[in-house]
DNA sequence: ATTTTGGTTAAGCATGGAATTAAGTAACAA
DNA sequence: TTGTTACTTAATTCCATGCTTAACCAAAAT
């Protein structure tokens, strides 16, 4: 299916919960079936599914069922895309502050200079 | 007060809804009072302050009120704060998947040369 | 002094999210 | 073939979120 546009809602509602951060994080040294992945939390399984559901909508992990286990990954690009996100409108504002600061410092020179 | 520790649960919280992200996206553009950000949307005054409490809550945006008007920024550091998240669980994925990228190339050479 | 502007507080409501238990299915193992 | 493992589905409960209106307050303008 491979769609590609990203879904921030989903995405950083996602990344709101702590148990879902923490399975990332699980996820970001390797590929683990759903069971593996619920293992260090004290919750049912069906709790934990859930969460991997909102992860998946998100398009943070994918996962594919072989025989009866399913396995799941982190999708890179979608890390990727938050990650954008942010990193531009912060650095819109961090220019536009440098961008302020030069315009200080040469009034300031012309001041002295006048 | 100057609080750094990142609180990621109420970041990505905030970052979840729409509205607040165009908040933020506004503001990577300059400052801007409450009435100025209220603009764009159609929505009560009061539901726009609720959704600058959860900005501010997370850290992501200040304010500071000046005679009656209360001006809003973006804090740059909470935004790079997540990015920062994001950036190392991605890149211990991809750097995982090189690895085994490179294991089986060399795998592959080794079969060639026996 | 009165009105307007800019924002705040409070109460209430509707919806959605996180968890539970219970029951079911399908693959693999003995 | 019978049991165990690895999930899946469904129903329910409970709390949080996003929004509304109404009433309020204090600074600025007239």
């Amino acid at each position: 299916m491979l769609n590609q546009n990203p879904k921030f809602d989903l995405m950083f509602q996602a990344l709101a919960d702590p148990t879902r951060r923490a399975m990332i994080d699980r996820l970001s040294r390797g590929p683990a079936s759903v069971s593996e992945l619920a293992k260090p939390f004290d919750m049912s399984l069906p709790a934990v599914v859930q969460h991997l559901q909102a992860l998946e909508a998100s398009g943070l992990v994918s996962s594919q069922k072989v025989g009866r286990v399913r396995t799941c990954k982190i999708e890179p690009e979608a890390l990727s895309q938050a990650e954008q996100w942010l990193n531009e409108r912060r650095t819109l504002w961090v220019n536009r502050l440098d961008r302020l600061g030069e315009y200080l410092a040469a009034t300031a020179d012309e001041e002295e200079g006048k």
